[in-house]
DNA sequence: TCGGCTACTTAGCGTTACTATGTACTAGTA
DNA sequence: TACTAGTACATAGTAACGCTAAGTAGCCGA
């Protein structure tokens, strides 16, 4: 992957896997085949099940295990209240960063 | 300065700067300042400096010493073209990223 | 002379995404 | 049976970057 996009990740991954899991539940590996669909082509399966693991120690998570039909149990993340509030925060934290680029970006030298 | 704002900063700090950069060349106490005055005030000093170090590494921009009225003397930075060339590749790696985000935001999901 | 502004530097830390590798289960196939 | 591929999760070690904290150094006005 590009050097700049894997900076430019840090911090914001986390806000789209949240936003992924609001209204629906998802598993690791669905997770990841979720965000390559996005476009996140490269982004690497076992960054994926790290960061669920932190934001599960966060508490931003619940956690359910269910069987699979192939292969091991998964384990489905579910959005719970403390995570909406975190993704609220990245939002704000996103859209003023964005506002500050765009006008950068527009010639506000 | 809030945690999710620290992260976020990581890969896109570089480019707001190279961004300042262009059309005028600056020295890091100004940098530290026009951040502050585009709303990034909470930006460590130390952080511009070690910044600059950093790109003067990476040979995206030209240095020169110019004494100062006050106080020892600047280090100002002029954007060359590696840097105008890294500075395109921000654009285009922020960009997919904005556009993904979104997508994310307004219920792609 | 002493605090405050200008201006730059550096050491050490925490967080995050990466690479690389491994485990484990199922189904298809030669 | 042995293999291959797909599903599914886990983890040890690394690099990059922004932060804190502390320092050096010059100038000025009270």
């Amino acid at each position: 992957m590009g050097k700049q996009m894997t900076e430019m990740l840090k911090g914001t991954l986390e806000g789209i896997v949240l936003a992924l899991l609001t209204g629906s539940p998802a598993y690791g590996y669905e997770i990841t085949t979720l965000l390559r669909a996005q476009g996140f082509t490269e982004i690497a399966e076992g960054t994926v099940y790290a960061l669920l693991v932190r934001i599960e120690q966060k508490g931003l998570v619940d956690v359910e295990k269910r069987p699979s039909e192939k292969g091991p149990p998964r384990k489905v993340y579910t959005l719970n209240s403390l995570g909406e509030k975190e993704l609220d925060e990245f939002w704000n934290t996103w859209s003023f960063l964005s506002e500050r680029l765009e006008q950068l970006r527009t010639g506000g030298n």
